[in-house]
DNA sequence: TTAGGGTTAG
């Protein structure tokens, strides 16, 4: 179908939809306005739809257009063509091919100008096919063919454009000097300086000269690029050919000397050229905008205040420049505010303003202010460029809406945009941030496919992406590529790589990297400060940590709230704690943060006041400051640690109940916390909430409840909890079939225990030390020697080396079963192998050697253990106390009584139950009596047998019976 | 009715 067929036929659907909707205004349509007043009426509704249109009513402005078509009114050919030239210029240019229709409908032909605004119109919406086909399909003049340049350069189809310059000269549609400078403009934003040169000369040679605006946008080419060397000497050429620099020349020098930085030659040129020269609006916004981005917002408003006072009107760009600045300066609150207070001088907010809000919301974090702001410029109508779209684009993805962010980036394309450096390189960093590797690569070869260039920036995100992810090969392989490209790393490069390096442990290639960039002539800043700090003291340099710290502070480099942060953590874990509490007060002109506050409580933490942390806790709060799931999970931890449960489910809840969500570590902590402390239930019941909100258990957690279980003996549970944690995402490797084997092992369930062993072997996950020694430890607990020594010799076949643990196991249970000649024998084996005794090695050796008697063993390894700086428990001080007593050498048993208090132990009920039968065999009831008060004094009990003790030593003969039921009762004892 | 300068993104 023919174009403007298409056109018509579209224009009059939307409108008949349009019209069938509103059925409660129907009755009006159907009466027509008397012919003597339709003129009148027509001239009222092309007032009224501009009218609409100027202030950007664009909703107004399309209904009023369609009412007044639905009342059958007719417009001069003259209004139609300011309406749509109206409609093209506010910004409503998708209505232009509907007006356009509508305007044929009437007159059935149209002119060259209504043409030529449709022909903007497509070049505006990127509908290049439609343009070229009007312009093809009739009349066209020089303008028509200018607009159709213009929007082929505009799309960055340069070449086509210049193409259509043989197809004018065909059609004898003379070119003029626009069309050459329209030219110009596409040729520098591609970057071709010399093709434009040579286009200038080409159209010299065809008569047609060169005017100021094409040296401008040559000039502008040149000060994009940097070149403003170049720039310089092409006004003195300028100058040459009789063309004095206008104000444009000057702006647009001012914009580039700017641009490189150097501020002051572009303040001293415009002093230079003060005579003659009055700036406008736009000379101001040029060094309002340069003094915003130097963070110098105090001279950007002086300036602003300079401009008024002159008479010069600020415009919606003026505001968008300092509107960017104070949002850029952190100070967002006062950005929004002078967006509104624009809005109040009637000054209309752009598609620039707009996206200079959302970008900071988006990266301060308000979701619902941002989402508030996105509905008015919906409602405003507010057409979105590709700048806005790689906001959004950005936006989503630091938002975490890596779904979105991925539509987003369709869309760019859907709409015939080209999606620039800025666009890959937001991509780029997204996927590399949402972990999307092979899509960054996929991006990154996508851009050299499409010739766009790659930046320091594009070529930082993904070496970030690869540190991340621990990839240091690939990272390096990146900053060779770049070098190569002559893209040169610039500080950010050099500190993502440093920091890489050192969180592997590499210190040296982290600080060959420093060197290197020293003498690339890039001098350390915060950030590189912060890196070689952490770096330095993590791996174990924390002197060369603190001297570089210093250094930087002496050579007056300015540290922030992340610096001290650090400082603070390091000083603190150094065990310098008072210098590092000193901090806080340091830090109040930096204005600390969440993390700095959370480092803050974590010190507490570790030093075990909680009460302390919680303090910090409520005045972080009180600051405005929100905590954030770490502060939550520190103090979870904390309290779980002090066994304080109900408080560390309280801060747990007032965490979601202030609108934080938990995630998975503070479900981990908690689950934990609640195993650890005796509270199964409650840890299970948040297990489940875990598995519904979808978090997975780390194999830490999956311990502490396996192990809560097997306190509690609820055998039952501990594979079905299993089961539940590993269907909730938990791999079961090793350490967790460890773990579900030692747990199975100590409560005596070795059959089922050999079951998952087998399950784990035949998932190609081989057994190691701590695997068989659960299993040994096992089945010596449960009486299963034979079975103990076969799990040790299978160690020894497959490899695995046995330790002192698994030692102590074997030794135990012979030991348990009075074995004591093998005891022995593998004590001998084992010391072969190189393993000395260790506490528990000789706890057993003393207490098994004097269970069956053998005082010279027993106390030969008692004297031993003590010389190797081993205290014997107070169960084995009971076996040896135990073994004199029963001969009645109550000497040596008081001396051993001696000794242990002597060495920090108290005797427990045992103890006493042993010496004072010792004593009353031996009739000595002053010492029975003694003991019996020092006994009672701590809360101990006599055993039913040493009662019986006491009675057969001290009863009158016949009265035994009634001493031990009164013994008995003094004492609460039942009565066996 | 078409062309040059200032504000936004990585």
């Amino acid at each position: 179908m023919n174009p403007l067929k298409r056109i018509k036929t579209l224009a009059i659907s939307n409108c008949k939809s349009l019209l069938c909707s509103s059925s409660s205004s129907s009755q009006h349509f159907q009466n027509p306005i008397s012919p003597s007043k339709s003129h009148l009426y027509s001239s009222f509704f092309c007032t009224l739809i501009q009218t609409f249109l100027s202030c950007y009513r664009f909703t107004q402005a399309r209904n009023s257009f369609l009412f007044m078509r639905s009342l059958g009114l007719n417009p001069t050919v003259h209004q139609w063509n300011h309406l749509l030239f109206r409609f093209n210029a506010s910004g409503l240019v998708s209505e232009v091919p509907n007006v356009y229709s509508e305007l044929i409908k009437c007159h059935q032909s149209s002119n060259l100008f209504a043409r030529n605004v449709l022909i903007h119109a497509f070049c505006k919406m990127r509908m290049l096919e439609m343009a070229l086909e009007v312009v093809r399909d009739g009349e066209a003049d020089v303008v028509s063919y200018n607009t159709l340049i213009w929007g082929f350069c505009d799309n960055g189809m340069v070449t086509s454009a210049v193409g259509f310059l043989s197809e004018m000269f065909k059609r004898g549609v003379g070119m003029n000097t626009i069309s050459c400078n329209t030219l110009l403009k596409g040729l520098c934003d591609e970057g071709m300086l010399d093709e434009s040169e040579s286009l200038m000369n080409m159209f010299v040679c065809w008569g047609i000269g060169r005017d100021i605006v094409g040296f401008n946008t040559l000039l502008s080419g040149h000060c994009k690029l940097g070149a403003m060397d170049e720039a310089m000497g092409l006004v003195e050429s300028m100058k040459g050919e009789g063309i004095s620099p206008d104000v444009v020349s000057y702006n647009t020098l001012f914009h580039g000397f700017c641009r490189v930085g150097e501020f002051d030659k572009a303040k001293g040129l415009m002093d230079v050229e003060k005579d003659g020269f009055e700036p406008n609006a736009i000379t101001y916004t040029t060094f309002i905008g340069g003094y915003c981005n130097r963070k110098q917002l105090d001279k950007a408003y002086l300036l602003y205040e300079e401009m008024v006072t002159s008479g010069i009107l600020p415009d919606v760009v003026t505001y968008s420049a300092l509107i960017n600045g104070l949002c850029k300066s952190g100070k967002l609150l006062k950005g929004y505010s002078l967006f509104r207070q624009m809005e109040k001088m009637d000054i209309t907010a752009n598609h620039v303003s707009y996206s200079t809000i959302i970008d900071t919301l988006f990266k301060s974090g308000k979701p619902r202010e941002l989402s508030i702001i996105q509905g008015e410029m919906v409602v405003r109508g507010i057409i979105l460029d590709l700048v806005s779209h790689t906001i959004f684009l950005d936006g989503l993805f630091k938002a975490g809406m890596v779904d979105e962010a991925e539509k987003v980036f369709k869309h760019i394309s859907s709409l015939q945009f080209k999606p620039n450096h800025f666009t890959y390189t937001a991509l780029i960093d997204g996927r590399c941030k949402a972990e999307d590797l092979k899509g960054a690569e996929l991006a990154l070869s996508e851009m050299q496919n499409r010739s766009i260039g790659r930046t320091v920036v594009t070529y930082s995100s993904i070496i970030s992406g690869y540190v991340r992810n621990g990839m240091l090969d690939k990272a390096v392989d990146i900053m060779k590529k770049m070098k190569d490209e002559h893209v040169f790393p610039n500080i950010v490069t050099y500190c993502t790589l440093m920091d890489g390096f050192f969180k592997m442990g590499k210190l040296e290639e982290a600080l060959d990297l420093y060197e290197e960039m020293l003498k690339e002539g890039i001098a350390a800043n915060k950030f590189i400060v912060d890196v070689l700090y952490n770096g330095l003291r993590k791996n174990g340099s924390m002197k060369k940590a603190e001297t570089i710290l210093r250094y930087m502070e002496e050579k007056g480099l300015l540290l922030d709230c992340v610096n001290y942060t650090s400082l603070m953590d390091g000083l603190f874990k150094e065990g310098k704690i008072e210098d590092a509490f000193k901090l806080e007060s340091l830090m109040e002109n930096l204005a600390p943060d969440v993390i700095f506050y959370n480092v803050f409580i974590n010190c507490y933490c570790l030093l075990g006041k909680s009460d302390k942390a919680k303090l910090i806790f409520y005045a972080m709060k009180n600051m405005g400051l929100s905590p954030d799931n770490a502060t939550y999970n520190i103090l979870i931890s904390v309290h779980c640690k002090e066994k304080k449960l109900d408080e560390a489910l309280e801060l747990f809840h007032e965490m979601s109940s202030t609108g934080l969500m938990p995630n998975a570590i503070n479900y981990n902590t908690l689950v934990g916390g609640l195993s650890q402390h005796g509270n199964l239930l409650k840890a299970v019941d948040l297990l489940n909430e875990m598995a519904v909100a979808g978090f997975c258990p780390s194999p830490s957690t999956h311990r502490k409840v396996l192990l809560a279980c097997s306190n509690l003996k609820r055998a039952d549970s501990i594979l079905q909890l299993h089961e539940q944690m590993v269907q909730m995402g938990l791999r079961p490797d090793r350490a967790v079939y460890n773990a579900l084997i030692h747990v199975l092992c100590t409560l005596g369930m070795t059959q089922k225990a050999t079951v998952v062993f087998k399950e784990m072997l035949g998932k190609g996950i081989a057994g190691d030390t701590m695997t068989f020694n659960a299993l040994i430890l096992g089945h010596c607990r449960s009486g299963h020697l034979d079975k103990a020594f076969d799990t040790y010799s299978q160690m020894l076949l497959v490899g695995v080396t046995p330790n002192i643990a698994t030692y102590n196991s074997l030794l135990g249970g012979l030991s348990a079963a009075g074995r004591m000649e093998e005891v022995d024998r593998l004590l001998h084996e084992m010391q072969n192998k190189g393993l000395a005794p260790d506490g528990i090695t000789y706890n057993i050796l003393v207490s098994g050697h004097g269970k069956i008697s053998d005082k010279k063993k027993s106390v030969r390894f008692y004297h031993e253990m003590v010389r190797n700086g081993f205290v014997p428990t107070i169960g084995t001080y009971n076996v040896l106390i135990s073994d004199f007593a029963n001969v009645g050498m109550m000497t040596q048993a008081k001396e051993l009584l001696n000794e242990l208090q002597k060495r920090g132990l108290s005797p427990n009920s045992s103890t006493y139950d042993i010496l004072i039968s010792g004593w009353s065999r031996l009739s000595n009831g002053i010492e029975v009596q003694r003991l019996l008060k020092e006994m009672d004094e701590k809360g101990f009990v006599p055993a039913v047998s040493t009662c019986r003790s006491i009675t057969r030593s001290f009863a009158r003969p016949g009265k035994k019976k009634q001493a031990q039921k009164l013994l008995s009762k003094m004492y609460n004892v039942k009565d066996g």
